[in-house]
DNA sequence: TATGAATGAGCATTCATTCAT
DNA sequence: TATGAATGAATGCTCATTCAT
């Protein structure tokens, strides 16, 4: 049933989010899916399958709701402030799967998500993103830079490269969130949202002073 | 030899950044350290134990840095530029490896870095840090608020937490360079320096507008 | 039904010709009776089973048909000459099952048609043949070996051991017609019905010629 | 060391011939050869590799006998009783996993012995001959023929075509040896190489009588 | 009667690690 | 010091068989 499919989706999410991709067994999954190994492969082909189900699913719910974000009849900067905390919160909550993605997947042989690159030459820098991702992510991208555009239209936000602003827009919260047990002060949600909030507008010079 | 001892370090590290530590086999390692896999093992005690000296390596260097340009005799600008520059570098280098560290070395069975956590109950938070990273972690994170300190008592910033302002700073360089293939648009490194320091000091709120 | 249980017989045949015993799935079974899996396991108690009862059939088909050919009112090498064809038609579209019968069958534990041989230390010579299939096999070389010996009562057939003959009889049809992919000429039944019993008639030496 | 590699071929040989290919497992082998799973992985890429090496050294082994005995100076009836025995005594002790091979190896998806035929539309009637396999395959046929040939030219035989001749000559031992268990009259080789010399050169027809 | 769902037992293959030389 | 050889313990995946419906 539909019902197990999504059961087993999440627990092997929580497993690979703790183990990473290639530590996380089969087993691990069927543990605590309290299910079988072998009733694993009536819902999905391989490991691999069940994590690219992970990932794009992933994917998809913060794209509607970043969409559902940038369309609210707010300023800009309110905007910023709820997405901060919504990405915050899926960071914590299965981002890990993602850094599990963009870590191992890279050298795995096999394709993901569709693609099947032969060519393994990229490894030493970065792999092709999956078609399917790919156009999911160029579209979150595109969703927050449409706030910030708006943002400088409005006046609100002095005029800098929107493109440039989603970049660090995204790598403060990815940054923060990715600090892992590095990070000895904990912070709440309202408090990690209020600090990257803060920082991401006024940045930490004296106004008037010059850059 | 202390040289081969090094080689080896070097091969086991470009094979951990590109693969992860899992995927990762002492057959790699041998093959790009050109030695037999059972000469790694008159190095080092265990795959885990090469991983782990490149880990405390890595931060040695960079506390080593770090404190170098603390004591720099400039403003707390130009020493946080050299910061973003420098610990960028540090990420496209090195710090694969950490990723890996933090996903995949925490759930492992075995203990690291002298932790042996029986109890793994903080699988689902954050996994305890072992003690000689935990130290020189805090060093650097001290370094790094020295200088900060220093920018807002010379009234060259705004009056922050300098713990906050440290832990965006490093948020920031952190997630930038932990886009991976993400980022479609290609920065230099004096770019994506130039936009991150811009950023820390302004954000992006026109000047005179209010938070 | 009854019908259903011949329709499975005929797609598991059909399989195990194929594919050999070991390497053809239930799965392969059942899809090609378009059945469920569990379904032919209302008809049969396992694989096993299914492959038992094939064989079974197999050779009681063989039996009838030789015992007809040898109650004919012919010279004996029309009735070979029948049998050529008959015995060759039916390696074409049985046999496979019967070598895989006694290439795979003879070393499962399990048991086959009713032997459970524990012992198997026959494993490196042949295996015994389950008492029913035996007789049935019996039968089978009784009836060619009548044929013979009322060629060579009749004055039509040299003295040879019936036996004997019969065995180089049943070598030449199963060997020719297990070349497999060994022949590339290839011949028609009518052909290779012509030059078996050519050959089994007269040899290839010169007439006169002394062996 | 070489001497391992052939001592796994050796039992690996013996497991494949009693049991097929794929009701073979590497423990079998493993076991029989004295060594670790893991150790035949040393030797040989896959079990599949191990039933390639052992079918083309066959075949190998078969040639050059086949020339030897071609090349002598006697009649033809001689040599061809020389290979009645050679090829009787290769079946008995080595054939056995070449029908394996012919009935189990058409269906496997992966190739063998080089040849990688996507196109599985044949497995309903015979699979493509590899290569390195099918120039032996033919060279045996073709000495044969040779010595068949020479038969006839020397007024020993009658005027048959060589290629139906050596058909039926290696249906004959192929026959006689795969009656495995059917057979129950037991014969020695010799009694064997007798049986069907006579029965190739003669037939059973009485002499001075008509086809 | 028929089947979708579930699984225990098993299999080929891999890999960190050991050890004799 | 260096390594070729060997292996125990996993791991992803398969399949005959069972069972609730």
């Amino acid at each position: 049933m539909e019902e197990n499919r999504l059961f087993i989706l999440d627990a092997a999410e929580a497993v690979f989010a703790q183990k990473g991709f290639t530590a996380a067994t089969m087993d691990d999954i069927a543990e605590r899916a309290q299910f079988s190994k072998a009733t694993l492969y009536r819902y999905f082909e391989s490991k691999l399958d069940i994590f690219d189900k992970i990932i794009l699913q992933t994917f998809e719910d913060v794209l509607k709701r970043t969409k559902k974000i940038r369309d609210k009849e707010t300023d800009a900067a309110s905007k910023l402030k709820e997405l901060f905390e919504y990405v915050g919160s899926q960071y914590q909550k299965k981002m890990n799967i993602v850094r599990v993605f963009f870590i191992e997947m890279l050298f795995m042989k096999k394709k993901l998500l569709g693609t099947n690159e032969e060519d393994l030459s990229h490894t030493l820098s970065h792999p092709p993103i999956p078609e399917k991702l790919k156009v999911l992510l160029e579209d979150i991208s595109l969703s927050i830079q449409d706030i910030i555009r708006k943002g400088i239209d409005s006046g609100e936000f002095r005029t800098v490269d929107p493109a440039d602003a989603r970049i660090v827009f995204g790598a403060m919260v990815r940054g923060f969130h990715m600090q892992g047990p590095f990070l000895e002060k904990t912070y709440s949600m309202k408090e990690s949202t209020e600090l990257l909030h803060s920082f991401f507008l006024h940045g930490i010079q004296k106004a008037g002073k010059a850059g």
